[in-house]
RNA sequence: GUGCGUUUAGCUCAGCUGGAUAGAGCGUUUGGCUACGGACCAAAAGGUCGGGGGUUCGAAUCCUCUAACGCACGCCA
């Protein structure tokens, strides 16, 4: 359906046209003055130069045709030339009600669907999530939803690291350890057990450990790269420990994923792209794209408009083994082959950016997409501390990720139990519930390619822009809707009336603004626009509740208008906590 | 060194792609509970938009120079 904004213009294009002038002009936006108007067009102003003519001339000719509109109670010219605009109150009423009752809430679904990949996650395996991988996860689940929302195909994929020198650091470790264990046994023909030799728990002090010694003892280094080298062979033996720690990786990876409300259509791997290299870098050397430079086969990316000398991007060392880069070139082989997307989206940090300006370079250059398949880079900043540095644990050293939701989840249950409302065996429940609202809402609200400071007083606040103040506001708005339940209360087909106040008015106008900001947080990437849209919004509650009597309104179809009303704000804002990942509960 | 990014109130951040008096929150100060959740609401103080120059009716926004900080720059991922 329409977006108001567009009626609005519409009107506002068909006047300039009556009056004699362009009707691109006629362009609304939300007014930077909510003291004189809701909504202004400053065409005129942009059309002064145009026609020779002073903007206020041109604004009250134009005003001349807004006299009888449907949609405006208002249409003033204002000093040089603004034209300031109202909506009348039975047109406002009259378009949140169709709103409400499409399911989208006026966004717009895409004409042509999209098949788009998001590349988010990434975690290595046997390895334990750490604050470095909540960004990608947070954000990439979001606009995986958005994405959806505004009717794409989206499909997430994790990416898992699966296929480097740490699964030989792993490995060798392990043969340090339990040398006895079948696995290292070359003569061995039987089948391998199918019990894993370690839990989680070890896995995750094994790497360490390797990966410490392979920095101080270069025999140590060197068996791990002959490891990593055989099990890429294929060795029996390896590739069953491989199986064995993709197995306990992924479950815990999967039960740290759920915690977070994030989940991935595709748990692909790096391993999946290694069939799809001999060939790919074959096709490179055969269509002359791919040359030796100092030992290595690389593929130059540079071009004339280039500001900088970029690097070119290299296939194989000089040693003949792949790298990051040819991994990610393979995946976009096997993707396009399995999956033929329109877009892929990686939402990874900032700091790889270059990686991927030569990745994409090299894949277009050759014909590893099709000439109209997107190649996007969403590069995230740094979570840092107070301090403006790197989030770091009180000791310096990397925070896990279980560790940081299980420090906001304490804050929360500490400050929710302060309050009466929710009884002790479910405020561990509503802890984690609100906990991951602080979490994701507290990095979702601010640009996603800027570093921010992950304050976990601030984000657990009930006060603020924050998670746990837009809950807040939808549990308050679902207690006073089950009240009227309890009533025997029923909004069906319950009729939306004109405002009766400015703060009502003012909520009703926001409300209308979830298509235009859900469309354009898609279109940039941006999941920030619609935190700040929902504070917006509930701001806008907050003020009609406070000063507007609901449940004790004793005009019965004005009640049921106001419960209406705070029916569509409860929808939009469950709606929108959604698109960012997140849930309300029901008591807090 | 080269390139990219950042710089807006004491702090943390917005600023709808060039419009009116640059906005929020936190903190500070003040006022408001016999109403549906006061974890709220209302208000005040607080700014040379890093600095200089330019473009035009009009600049936080575009161009240019400059400073500080951060990041990246072929055999790691």
């Amino acid at each position: 359906m329409k977006k108001l904004m567009e009626i609005m213009a519409e009107e506002l294009s068909s006047a300039f046209e009556k009056a004699g002038y362009d009707s691109e002009y006629g362009k609304v936006t939300v007014s930077n003055r909510p003291d004189l108007c809701e909504f202004q067009c400053n065409g005129a102003m942009a059309g002064a130069k145009a026609y020779k003519k002073a903007p206020f001339m041109i604004a009250d000719d134009v005003v001349e045709y807004l006299k009888d509109s449907q949609v405006f109670s208002m249409a003033e010219v204002v000093k040089p030339g603004f034209i300031n605009l109202k909506v009348k109150e039975e047109f406002l009423a009259d378009y949140l009600k169709k709103m409400a009752e499409d399911p989208k809430f006026s966004v717009t679904q895409a004409e042509t669907p999209k098949t788009i990949i998001i590349d988010y996650g990434g975690p290595n395996v046997a390895k334990p999530l750490h604050v470095g991988h909540l960004r990608s996860a947070i954000i990439g689940e979001s606009i995986k939803r958005i994405g959806r929302f505004v009717g794409h195909k989206v499909i997430g994929d994790v990416h898992l690291g699966d296929w480097g020198l740490q699964m030989g650091l792993i490995i060798t470790e392990l043969k340090h350890r339990k040398p006895e264990l079948v696995y290292f046994d070359d003569s061995y023909q039987g089948e391998y057990p199918e019990e894993a030799p370690f839990t989680i728990g070890e896995l995750e002090e094994i790497y360490p450990c390797a990966s410490g010694k392979s920095k101080e003892d270069e025999d140590y280094r060197n068996e791990a790269l002959e490891a990593t080298h055989l099990l890429q062979q294929g060795k029996p033996g390896y590739m069953a420990l491989w199986n064995h720690i993709m197995q306990v990786s992924v479950t815990d990876l999967k039960r740290n994923y759920d915690n977070l409300n994030v989940s991935f259509d595709l748990w692909k791997k790096e391993s999946d792209a290694q069939p799809y290299i001999p060939d790919m870098v074959q096709a490179m050397k055969d269509q002359g794209f791919a040359y030796e430079d100092q030992g290595a086969l690389v593929v130059d990316v540079k071009e004339e408009t280039d500001t900088k000398e970029i690097p070119p991007c290299m296939l194989l060392k000089s040693d003949g083994a792949s790298l990051y880069t040819t991994t990610d070139l393979a995946t976009i082989v096997e993707r396009m082959k399995l999956y033929d997307p329109d877009e892929i989206l990686y939402v990874v940090d900032k700091r790889q950016e270059l990686h991927f300006i030569q990745v994409f370079r090299c894949a277009r250059k050759t014909g590893l997409v099709k000439e109209d398949t997107r190649l996007s880079f969403l590069g995230f900043g740094t979570m840092n501390g107070k301090d403006g540095k790197p989030f770091k644990t009180r000791e310096g050293g990397v925070m896990r990720l279980e560790r940081l939701i299980a420090d906001i989840d304490e804050e929360m249950y500490r400050k929710i139990v302060e309050n009466r409302s929710v009884k002790d065996k479910d405020a561990t429940e509503t802890a984690e519930i609100v906990g991951l609202s602080a979490i994701k809402y507290g990095d979702l609200s601010n640009q996603a390619t800027k570093d921010y400071v992950f304050d976990i007083d601030r984000f657990t606040s009930f006060e603020g822009n924050t998670g746990p103040y837009i809950l807040y506001t939808i549990v308050r708005i679902k207690s006073i809707l089950n009240r009227y339940a309890e009533e025997g209360g029923n909004l069906e087909g319950i009729q939306l009336l004109p405002a009766v106040n400015d703060s009502q008015k003012n909520l009703m106008l926001e409300l209308t603004k979830f298509g235009a900001t859900v469309e354009s947080a898609f279109e940039e990437k941006a999941p920030h626009k619609i935190c700040a849209y929902i504070y917006e919004v509930s701001n806008a509650f907050n003020s009609f509740y406070h000063e507007t009597k609901i449940l004790s309104e004793e005009d019965q179809a004005q009640k049921e208008s106001f419960l209406k009303l705070l029916s569509v704000t409860r929808s939009i804002l469950e709606t929108s906590i959604d698109l960012l990942g997140f849930s309300a509960p029901d008591r807090m």
